[in-house]
DNA sequence: AAATTGTTCTATAAATTATATAACAATTTA
DNA sequence: TAAATTGTTATATAATTTATAGAACAATTT
């Protein structure tokens, strides 16, 4: 999987690390019970440092999308039930972009046909 | 418009402050041509300092949701067509969302329904 | 005329982000 | 079995971000 970070960028690196790593499972190339590369090699393909990696990938798991074993490795999560916590975690960050999107001059109708059209380039390779 | 800071967030107050400002308009709290309270005013009321809710009044001028006119104050925007590279915006801030929301376990179906409901949340009032 | 406005400047403190190095025990590999 | 690799933990440093504070300015509003 291709991950590309901006030194540049005001997104802090080990976000735009789990966001593209989320992206990845949610396009299909990542699949549940893929092992993620060892914080080690990962940060040095990226040419970050190693705890980096490592606080990506414990947001990961606190947001349940992988797993972490101990001295062994991470695994992509199996897809459980949403938890309500997960739901509500979900809601509370949609909201304040779906209000930007209608203040800006967005109509219900336009804010949906946005989301499928995101929805559809996730869904394009499987 | 009834504005709550909690200090504990891990979201910084200025970000607290212009998601709820925006979410006032969104609902209908707040129209185009409202005038905000001045940054003094505003902080003392919050109790918080002034350059943290000038620092989001700024930040909702670079969304284009205010203008603030120098030396008078802070005017809600008349909504204009939406640009270009605000719409880009917001394909940036929804796409990790709504990755999140199907790796969690969510289907295209649900994802809109939850935006759904939100944007329904926010026409309630008007 | 006095008060209020956004703006700008300097300053300080705490928290966050990112890197670096080292060491540990457990697991995996050769 | 020995060696390499694993996540983990700890300490340390530096830059950036966040938040506050106080002061002063010119322009607007009262």
């Amino acid at each position: 999987m291709i991950i590309q970070i901006d030194a540049e960028s005001d997104i802090p690196i080990y976000t735009q690390l789990t966001n593209q790593i989320i992206e990845g499972i949610a396009r299909g190339d990542l699949h549940p019970g893929d092992s993620l590369p060892s914080v080690r090699s990962f940060a040095s393909d990226l040419g970050v440092n190693m705890h980096t990696v490592n606080k990506s990938y414990h947001e990961l798991e606190k947001k349940g999308i992988i797993e972490i074993i101990p001295k062994s490795g991470a695994v992509v999560s199996t897809a459980n039930e949403l938890t309500s916590s997960s739901k509500q975690r979900l809601i509370n960050d949609f909201r304040p972009l779906i209000a930007e999107a209608l203040v800006l001059g967005m109509n219900k109708e336009q804010v949906i046909k946005l989301v499928t059209s995101i929805l559809q380039d996730f869904s394009q390779n499987q």
